[in-house]
Order: C-alpha cells, then structure tokens, then sequence
DNA sequence: CGCCGAATCTTACGGCGTAAGAAACGAAAC
DNA sequence: GTTTCGTTTCTTACGCCGTAAGATTCGGCG
C-alpha cells in the first residue's frame, strides 16, 4: 500500500512480519504464485531478497503466512443459538466462498496444505459450536464440518482454476469444451452447449445445499420444505 | 520398471513418452513433487535432462502428463442400468479414492489444474450417462458429479496433505492437535482426545452419503433406508 | 561519544528450467 | 559400402531461484 519507491541515502525500510506477508499476498494474488519469489517480492517492498529473510525464516514458512493471513480474513460461523444450524452453515459456506475467491493467487496453497493455524482452528471450533448446541454429536459435527470447509476449498478452487490470471479461457472453459466431437462426448458437449451446470455460484449451492441436507437426513433432522 | 543403469558406449536409452511420463508419477509418489525436476528425473532413467525435451515441451507439460496418466487409471463409473444410481455413485467415489490415493505424489496437481484431459471427459461423460439414464436433469447431473468428484479430490488431497511422503506426524496430525490447549479450543482438543471424527476412511464415507442422500432429496427422489 | 542489537546489503553457491547447437546413431537411398 | 538424413542424445550456457555467510549501516542507550 504505502508507497516503497526508492528510500533515501541510509534511510528504512520499515517493514514487519505483517507488512511483508501483506505485500506477498498482494503479489501473489497479482500476479500469480509463480510470480511471487523473494527477490520479486523484495523489489516490490523496495529492498533485496534477503533482508526478507529477517521477518520469515523460509519462503515455506512466508507461504504458511499468507495462508493464514488469508484465513484470517474469513467471518467465523454466526453463533446465533436461535437459528438453525442449517442456515447458518449455508451462510458459512457462501462466506468463506466469497473470502476465499478475493485471494485466487493463495488457493493453490489452501487446497494443498495441512490447515493447522490458529485461524482455521478457530473457525473449527466455532463451527463445532454451532453444531454441538444444534445437538449433533461430536463426531458428527466434525465430519460435517470438514465434508463442507473441503467442498467450499475444492470448488474455489477449481473455479479459479479454470480461469487463470490475466489469461484466456483455459481448457476447461465451457467455449473450449463446446468444441469437442458431441460423438466421443455426447453429454459433456451438450451440457456445455446449453449451458447446463455451467454457472459457478448456482453450481456451488447445490452443492451446499446438498450437503447440507444430507448431513441433516444422516442425522435423522426432521426435514424442512 | 527396466533397469535403467548406465548404457554402454553409444547405445540408446530406449525412451517413450509413456515410460518417461511413467518414470516421472513413481518418481513424485515416492519421493515428492519438489524432488521431480528435469535433471533427477534424467538422472532416473539415465539420461541427460535436456533428453527429455524430445519427449515433452516443457515441465509444464509433463506434469500435466502424469495427471492425466494418474488419471487413467481411475475406473469408469459402472454403467448398470439396473443398480440404483446412488450405489454406483457411491462405488464410484471409493474407487476414485483409493486410486487417487495410490498417487500421493500427483494430487496437489489433481486438485489444482483444470481438468479437461480426454480420461476425466471419459469418466464425466459416463457418470453423466448414469445418471441421466436415472432420470435427473442435464444440469443436475453436472452438479451432482460435479460436488461428487470435487469432495473426493478435495478429501483424499486432504489425507495426504496430512500424512506427508517420508515425514513424522505433521501440524494437522491427533498427536498435535491433542496437545493444544483445551480452554482455548475446547472441543478441537475434546475431538482429538476422543479420537471423534479422526478415521479418514469413515469421515470420507459420511460426506460421500451426506452429498449422494442430498442430491438425491433436492432432486426429489424418494429416500431409501 | 562509544557501543550494541536490529535492519539491511553484498557476495556467492548450487540447483533449477530451458535455449541453442553439436554429436552420435539407425535406417533408407544410392 | 557409402552417403544422406531424421531422430535421439549430449554439451554448454544463460538467467532465475532459494538461501548461507558475513559485512555494513543504522537508531538508541550508556
């Protein structure tokens, strides 16, 4: 953010550990992670590659903190005991979905890496909150849990996937698939000529929307119309 | 596969895309995605790195190669007609898992590339003919296989993310998650004691149900026990 | 002032992906 | 058998990468 163009004779930089995790989440979201490299990185902050290394002690470890800077940044479940815990797990879902899509350059990372932070442990356990007062086992609420936070990562992920940084529509692009012989792939080709299934936030519903009430009839919820 | 230690004086190595590609996915499953570079995997099949670029453009290239050769071995879904189609979902989902499971070493790159390869449009072409064959819509059966095949590379990317190639537990591990502390995340560390939700195989098979048993609800199938 | 710890820079090493071209081979043409 | 030619393999080199080691410069405190 601040301006980092040239300091003067003898002058700081003024970085943090905070400043600089910042800088390479913006880099990255960016410009791409394979853009994002110490010496890149570096120059953007106005300063060389290994000063870096006095606010992180590893490139692994700068990638660790923009995850978790990136997961800090995602609104815990609402704790309203009055709401079903349904709703309040879709809202969940639709909101780290949107979080998560506001730093494609980070997902990579997030669909890859073992979650273990204390952000994503205290969404965890708010999660199991809600779920525990809603009345579901332990168990249970953890398995609901995770089979949610997974589908939400796996499929921003493959959202931004299929459509790269400052690039054409990538092979997976429903244009690229219209194209191919509707005799090999007779359902894929009409599905991405009428457009069927293509439209990524209905896609991601209901697929929630599915989960969710599976979890509920697995539980043996009274269902709701 | 083929011994491949030093050729005698001007005598070929006798390579194909398909062994390099081969010699590329055992390469990453045993030792790790970081470990494939064009020189060890040169090394690995005797050969100078450069070599390689008559049998792939560029790395690029090949690791989508071992993608897709992964890939390959992925059973198509059960094309009976008289089975219910949840069941061959549901078969289909365990199969994908474990065959994705063989390939630690890929899934970061299964999980993080657009896949629009020729064996996922085989696999997606038959789930879509299964299901259509069961009456749901087009575009319901995009977003069923879809949710389907996402929660699975986004579990088994997960389990192995977890339980990295060649290492002691990782941050994500019981033991680890055991030993925080319980005030500050009561039921994270009451879920870790307990062993609640801590069995990957059965976590995975309660999502797979959740997701199946809800599509099958929001699709208005009537629900068997 | 002198000193010290923190912040920054310099230099350097080995490894990476790969561009460019030389060299060695096998098979076909003569 | 010799020549030719396309394929396969190797050699060399460039610029980037992460980072180890250490020199340097700074602000603040005695």
């Amino acid at each position: 953010m601040t301006d980092r163009r040239k300091r003067g004779r003898g002058e700081r930089a003024g970085l943090t550990r905070q400043s600089v995790l910042d800088a390479a989440l913006e880099l990255a979201d960016r410009k791409g992670l394979r853009a994002l490299s110490m010496r890149a990185l570096g120059a953007e902050l106005g300063v060389e590659a290994m000063t870096l290394y006095h606010y992180v002690p590893h490139k692994d470890a700068l990638l660790d903190g923009i995850v978790e800077r990136a997961v800090d940044e995602i609104a815990l479940p609402a704790a309203d005991t009055n709401a079903d815990w349904r709703d309040a797990m879709r809202a969940y879902a639709e909101s780290l979905r949107t979080t998560l899509l506001r730093h494609p350059g980070v997902l990579p990372l997030v669909a890859t890496r073992p979650a273990a932070t204390p952000g994503t442990l205290r969404a965890v356990e708010r999660g199991l909150t809600v779920l525990r007062a809603a009345g579901l086992p332990l168990g249970r609420s953890v398995d609901t849990l995770n089979a949610l936070s997974l589908f939400v990562i796996a499929h921003t992920a493959a959202e931004v996937a299929s459509a790269p940084v400052n690039e054409a529509g990538a092979a997976g692009s429903p244009q690229a698939l219209a194209q191919l012989d509707p005799r090999d792939f007779p359902l894929v080709a009409e599905a991405a000529r009428t457009g069927a299934g293509t439209d990524d936030a209905e896609r991601f519903r209901f697929g929630i929307q599915a989960l969710i009430t599976g979890c509920a009839a697995l539980l043996g919820e009274p269902s709701r119309d």
